[in-house]
DNA sequence: GGCAAATTGTTTCAGATGAAACGAAATCAT
DNA sequence: ATGATTTCGTTTCATCTGAAACAATTTGCC
């Protein structure tokens, strides 16, 4: 199999995208046969619950930050998730308007089911490339999510 | 900005398909600026005008095998762009169930003036990663479809 | 202090989407 | 040939989604 790296760039700059787009997609795809298929989670929820298995209380404005949802989809995705019992959502104390989400004992109970079925998912698809392949594509994504004026260290590290 | 390649497999599984899909869906919307806001395109819709351009007369059925459209997205997105007047819709004489597609002389003066905005904008956000970064994510992307199983060679060459 | 402006979470409403049902046409088996 | 099965494109229905409207709260300004 050939690459047309850039030597034409008019190719490069239209298909790309569209690779890209394919690519995450199939992938996000799979992975929501994991939670979703079998746990009725949506990718929000997933997303949303991910991260607040691992961190303790956070509120609305810091989610937002540090996710890509946006306040209606962080008020639909909590919503839900507090009604299956996996979170909790208080207001906060200093300010009214913001609440305070956090994972229930449930949620995280949850979330430990479900997370290393999701890492043996994404790891059967990228275990078929090569090492370089995957260094380059490390590299690559963060290249371009630096050009896109992405934040850095969504999840912390 | 330091990258943690893969020294870390963990990490690899669970973050990076966040991160494809941040960078996937950060990519498409600023390219949706062009063809959804500007010229009111969904961006099947836009694939689809895309791909009947530049070839003449396309049947449904290679039209699925060369798109990630199910038939559903298909028929629906040919449905308005047909309304648009800008690509037509006839039942194929060979099978009947089948239609063929085919862009008409409007869809293809209106692709002639989105595509290189498309293209421009697409090539202002790739245009600040560096020349290895580029080249580390068209390989990596590459192996990553390949892993995903995808089809190869989409828009042919 | 008090009122305009800004911020935040939720709701509303129209349009988009996915899964299943459906009807038409072709293919297959006998 | 004829009936069953398969393969299409479309429609239906329930849900999801995004943009704007909204109410509640805070901030800024005087």
């Amino acid at each position: 199999m050939t690459f047309r790296i850039s030597d034409d760039l008019e190719q490069l700059e239209t298909f790309f995208p569209y690779q890209l787009a394919v690519a995450a997609e199939r992938f996000s795809r799979d992975l929501m046969e994991v939670y979703n298929k079998t746990y009725g989670l949506t990718r929000e929820e997933w997303r949303l619950l991910f991260l607040l298995s691992r961190e303790g209380q956070i509120a609305s404005n810091e989610l937002a930050q540090r996710t890509t949802l946006d306040k209606v989809q962080l008020s639909r995705a909590s919503q839900r998730l507090a009604d299956k019992g996996l979170i909790t959502r208080n207001v906060s104390p200093k300010d009214r308007r913001l609440k305070l989400y956090q994972s229930t004992e449930k949620g995280r109970a949850l979330f430990a089911e479900i997370k290393p079925q999701v890492d043996a998912r994404a790891s059967d698809i990228v275990s078929s490339m090569s090492k370089e392949q995957k260094a380059a594509l490390q590299m690559g994504l963060n290249g371009l999510l630096e050009a896109l004026g992405a934040p850095e260290q969504m999840f912390g590290d």
